[in-house]
DNA sequence: TAGATTGTTAATCGATTAACAATC
DNA sequence: TAGATTGTTAATCGATTAACAATC
């Protein structure tokens, strides 16, 4: 499975949504779509759009365009989401519900298998279907449920501790919500999502209009 | 107020990295670093440290560094982070009184003037002191209050509706969680956090190793 | 003063865009 | 076949890194 050729950080973050417009237009019913029109929509020139798909195939066909459903499906290959993840959510105040319940609707991939909590007092507690635990049954429901996958949703100052336990017990992906930059091993991917960093771009862009 | 210079989108997106670091050396107690030891700890080159920051003007001194203090401070102005943006939440789902209650916590800066939901069921209730207005308020309340920022936290399908009412109002920023691309004039500005793109390129990742 | 480290220019590297031959 | 549009190579552009003179 490994890639032989490296592919470029900007080109993966483009991935997803060259997937969500395709995903789109899927829904619309259109079959089918040159690099042309598809940069219009997206907002790429044609000429990238063309060149970041030839980094994993020729996927169109000369003087007829791409097919939305061939695209869409070789692009959700890529990224690997052609298969199912277990996915544990750790944290449970509002963002992790929220994120749970976003999950459960929105991406089919990750199934969440359980939610956990740093305090005990929810314990037994279930959340739309889905138990929630105590932390310290982490380690040992992520060995025996094969979870490959977990959302950070705790607050900065117990981000790293959790991610400890994680990491310990075998996780492969971390989605991190909790703000702080994250030391993990090399093998264990990390997503970051650093809300205050979004905000304080935005303050910036705001500045000089 | 208008920048002079163009700075790159890359840059601009590394500026609160810079200073979540700095706030926290700050915090710690240290009061000078160079950018060499920035560049151990935040993990980009001195080099381009020194680049970023020169891009805004000359904060270090040769032979010291920087001093911590001053330039966390120079930082925050050059994001605008000097003043106070009143900020409206839509959206009073999960992810709604997850934002509300992450900024109002840690994001000074933002003061939460309102919250509104798209049902009207919602009117009349109290989020941790801030009410819950009915949406058909919204653009009145914008106006009346001088709201210059909203976070958008509805589904999908009602982002663009939203956004419309926002700008009519005369908003200045958009913090979208809405997982759409939205329509939006070139004098508001929009950050988009895509909840799915992140975690799309967390399965890629994941893909190889 | 000597040592350290910035600010800034120049060199390199990588990513985007343009161009066009291949081909459906 | 003619027209359209890809796949791919070459040219351009921009961002990162290296180097070093300026200076605290």
């Amino acid at each position: 499975m490994k890639q032989t050729k490296v592919i470029s950080k900007a080109v993966i973050k483009r991935l997803p949504r060259y997937r969500r417009y395709l995903g789109e237009l899927k829904k619309r019913g259109v079959e089918k779509i040159s690099s042309k029109d598809l940069s219009e929509l997206i907002g790429y020139t044609a000429s990238q759009i063309r060149q970041d798909l030839n980094n994993f195939g020729g996927f169109g066909q000369q003087g007829y365009g791409y097919s939305v459903e061939n695209l869409y499906n070789e692009i959700s290959n890529i990224l690997g989401l052609n298969k199912e993840y277990k996915t544990v959510v750790v944290g449970y105040g509002r963002l992790g519900q929220a994120m749970a319940s976003y999950i459960e609707k929105n991406e089919k991939q990750f199934s969440i298998a359980g939610i956990f909590d740093v305090s005990d007092k929810v314990e037994n507690e279930v959340f739309k279907g889905t138990q929630v635990h105590a932390f310290n049954d982490l380690k040992a429901f992520i060995r025996d449920n094969g979870v490959e996958v977990a959302v950070i949703t705790v607050p900065r100052d117990k981000g790293q501790v959790v991610a400890d336990t994680l990491v310990e017990a075998g996780i492969k992906g971390i989605w991190n919500f909790s703000s702080v930059d994250l030391e993990l091993p090399d093998n264990v991917c990390v997503e970051n999502v650093h809300m205050s960093d979004s905000l304080h771009a935005l303050a910036y862009y705001m500045k000089d209009k």
